[in-house]
DNA sequence: ATGACCGGTCGTACCGGA
C-alpha cells in the first residue's frame, strides 16, 4: 500500500502585496501543497495573481481593504466553500469582528482546510478582547461541525494565543496581557479538545520544543529570541499521521520580513483515505 | 553590529498590530 505526502502551510505575510518577492521565494523552497497565509490585506481582486498561477495553485480569498484578508492556495485541487464562521451570541458592544475578513475554508485533496486569523483582543477585557472569544467560540462551533463531516479537518493560521507559558520567551514580562490570558487559553483548548492535535507540538521533542513563530519588530525582538508561538495547525487525526514540523525562521530575517515566519506541516496519508 | 518596527491609508500623521 502505498503513502501520500501532503504539506500545508501557514504564514501570516503582514500585506501581500509588500511581501510578493519573499512569498514566491518561499513557495519555491518549500513546494506545500496547501497554503494558508493570513493578514493579505487586500481585497481579492488585488491578490497577486503571478504569484500563485505560474506555480500550478489555486487560491481563494476573503478581504476588505487594507487590514486583515485570509487566503488559501492549492496545487493539489481547490474546492471553495462559503463557510462563515456564525455566532449564537449577539456582541456585547458595537464592535463585531466576525463580519472580518478573518476566516476561510476549502476541500483541497478530500481535506477541509480553513485559513484564520485570530482577533488580536487588543487589551484584557476589552471589547475587542471579548469579541475575541465570541470569534473563538464561534470557530469551536464549525470545528465540531465539520468533525461530524465525511472530510477530515485541518485548520491552520494565525491564533493570537501562546497556549502555555512555553510558548512565550518570558511569561513574567507578558502577564497581565492579551494571547496568554486564563481565558484567550481555555478557547484555544477548546479546539485541541475536540481532537484536533497542534501539529507542532505533537512533533516536539524533550531537546527542542515547539519553535515560536511570531517576534515583534521592534527592540530587535528576533535577534533576542524574544518569541511567542501564535501561529499553529491544527491537525483531525483521521487526515493521516503527522510526519514533519517546521518553522522557517529563515524567513523572518533580512530585509523587509513579515512579523511573523511561516510554519509547515506534514502528515502521511494513506492510499486508502486519500 | 550593544541598537533596534511596519503596512496601509480619501495619507505625508495616524491606526492597528502582538
Amino acid at each position: 500500500m502505498s503513502a501520500q505526502r501532503l504539506t500545508v502551510a501557514t504564514w501570516n505575510v503582514n500585506g501581500l502585496r509588500a511581501r510578493v518577492e519573499r512569498v514566491g521565494t518561499w513557495l519555491d523552497a518549500f513546494a506545500p501543497d496547501v497554503v494558508l497565509l493570513q493578514e493579505t490585506k487586500c481585497n481579492p481582486e488585488q491578490v497577486p495573481a503571478e504569484l500563485f498561477a505560474p506555480r500550478g495553485y489555486t487560491w481563494c480569498a476573503q478581504g476588505a481593504g487594507g487590514r486583515n484578508g485570509v487566503l488559501i492556495a492549492s496545487r493539489v485541487g481547490l474546492e471553495p466553500s462559503d463557510d462563515r464562521l456564525v455566532s449564537a451570541a449577539a456582541p456585547a458592544s458595537e464592535v463585531d469582528l466576525l463580519t472580518e475578513p478573518r476566516f476561510i475554508s476549502a476541500t483541497c485533496a478530500g481535506l477541509r482546510v480553513a485559513s484564520i486569523y485570530a482577533p488580536h483582543g487588543r487589551e484584557v477585557d476589552s471589547p475587542y478582547w471579548h469579541e475575541k472569544l465570541r470569534w473563538y467560540a464561534a470557530l469551536r462551533d464549525w470545528s465540531a461541525t465539520r468533525l461530524t463531516a465525511a472530510d477530515p479537518l485541518i485548520i491552520g493560521g494565525d491564533f493570537n494565543v501562546a497556549p502555555t507559558d512555553d510558548d512565550v520567551w518570558d511569561p513574567a514580562v507578558l502577564a497581565g496581557g492579551t494571547h496568554v490570558s486564563e481565558q484567550e487559553r481555555a478557547a484555544f483548548a477548546a479546539l485541541t479538545g475536540l481532537g484536533l492535535a497542534d501539529a507542532a507540538v505533537a512533533l516536539a521533542t524533550p531537546e527542542e520544543k515547539a519553535p515560536y513563530t511570531w517576534w515583534d519588530y521592534r527592540n530587535g525582538a528576533f535577534h533576542r529570541g524574544w518569541g511567542m508561538r501564535i501561529d499553529q495547525i491544527l491537525v483531525d487525526p483521521r487526515a493521516g499521521r503527522l510526519v514533519a514540523s517546521s518553522v522557517d525562521r529563515e524567513g523572518r530575517k533580512g530585509a523587509s520580513p513579515s512579523d511573523h515566519a511561516a510554519l509547515q506541516a506534514t502528515i502521511e496519508r494513506s492510499a486508502a483515505t486519500a
